[in-house]
DNA sequence: GTAGAATCGAGAAATAATTCTCTACTAACA
DNA sequence: TGTTAGTAGAGAATTATTTCTCGATTCTAC
């Protein structure tokens, strides 16, 4: 089975796409269905067909007229295009009230990830477990990191010291940063930020509904 | 001063940008600055600095040639558009790990939302204090939103229940939902509904980081 | 004053993403 | 064994977004 080999990276839109797509698809196969046609997904997601037809294409699934993709196949498809298969060690950095949220997060690890230890520069946090996780200081992250080939780093720290923290991070060797901080890291070429910003939604959300206001 | 009138809305990519200069402006305008160009903010996001004037542009503000922007007028301009000048009242849905770290974020009044209680169907959690918000019995939702005239709801419940919980909120008359569970939820026409699929952030930055090792 | 440099703003061009169209295939059914 | 309807997949057309280009404006320095 040879790999779709992409000359330019998958869409940023397409990625997003499919791990929505994925939920569906896994929420139908327990109701015990075997195959799936993009016009069904279509319906449900109230969207355009062709668009998941091509955004699944990316994965490299093959389906059958008349019947749709076979769902098992599928999701496993997705799963291995989005590196879900493979799961990954990761760090965590600001046990805070965001951070505890991630690590009582039981589900990761479905879906690639496995945090395996928090950081924090607070001496009260340091020595206790949040949600059975260790909480280390903050400056042995970069040592552990690479002791023990952690890819991704998580950062829930205030936005001021999120720079060091990264810093911290990709000295470490890891490969991947997470980053909850609603500012911009700076980070060598090949290592890979996905900025996971909360306020960008909240002002998507408040500009429409400002907007649907004004056309009243 | 009249407003730019949008034909077409706003796209949802530079809807995302604008809070994205908002706080790198907060930030330089506490160094004592008084304006800032295009330019200038390109170099420090590296990014297009004629991007970033089409998408200030729709916030209705003016710049100079040779100076660039009023930092405080063009920020101002950015909360305005946004709708982060006008504090709305939320309820929040779902008091567990994810919905007490948001009600336990103390800085969302500054971006125009008031969470004013939570709810959760847990008898354990009812009658509880989250970071200084009652948590209530959910059957409570409607009526008290009605009531208070809440205009954005917050879902942080597992996504079995999240549509339920998403009719309860338009039942109540919210006419903004913020939702957190990784599934779609069905609201009439005219309820906007802004979801933040973490999954679907974690399955770009995984995706990128398998599709890196490949190429190696 | 005048020259020069930096920048905004508007429109054009290029690029990317989405949607449409058509063909070929598959299954169900008469 | 046709016939029909539903679907994947490929490519074209459309639409949206980003990037480029250029003229107009404003400040600074001489
Ligand atoms: N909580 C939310 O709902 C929310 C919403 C939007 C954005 N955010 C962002 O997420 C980040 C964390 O928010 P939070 O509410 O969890 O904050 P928090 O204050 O609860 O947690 C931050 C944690 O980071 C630790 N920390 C501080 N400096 C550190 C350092 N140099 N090294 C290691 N640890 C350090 C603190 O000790 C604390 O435990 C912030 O950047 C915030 O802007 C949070
Ligand atoms: N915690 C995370 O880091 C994280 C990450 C990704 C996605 N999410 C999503 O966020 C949502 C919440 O996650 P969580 O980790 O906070 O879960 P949680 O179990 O900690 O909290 C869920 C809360 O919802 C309450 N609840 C359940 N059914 C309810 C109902 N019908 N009405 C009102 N309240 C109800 C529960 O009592 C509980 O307090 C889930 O949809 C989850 O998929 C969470």
């Amino acid at each position: 089975m040879d790999e779709p080999k992409p000359l330019r990276p998958t869409s940023e839109a397409t990625l997003r796409r499919l791990p929505i797509y994925h939920h569906l698809l896994q929420k139908r196969l327990a109701t015990g269905i075997k195959t799936i046609s993009c016009s069904q997904i279509a319906e449900e997601l109230s969207c355009d067909a062709t668009q998941i037809r091509k955004d699944l294409a990316v994965t490299g699934i093959k389906g059958r007229p008349k019947v749709g993709y076979d769902l098992a196949a599928l999701i496993l498809s997705i799963e291995i295009f989005l590196g879900w298969s493979r799961v990954r060690k990761a760090f965590l950095a600001g046990a805070g009230h965001l951070g505890s949220a991630l690590l009582g997060y039981n589900r990761f690890h479905h879906y690639g990830l496995d945090i395996v230890a928090a950081f924090d520069r607070d001496p009260d946090r340091v020595g206790t477990k949040v949600h059975g996780r260790e909480v280390l200081p903050i400056n042995k992250l970069a040592g552990l990191a690479k002791r023990m080939r952690v890819e991704v780093g998580i950062i829930t720290v205030p936005a001021p010291v999120a720079q060091e923290v990264a810093d911290f991070m990709v000295s470490g060797g890891v490969r991947a940063i997470w980053n909850f901080a609603p500012t911009k890291i700076n980070v060598p070429a090949g290592v890979i930020v996905q900025n996971e910003d909360l306020y960008s939604s909240l002002g998507v959300l408040l500009q429409k509904l400002s907007a649907a206001h004004r056309l009243r």
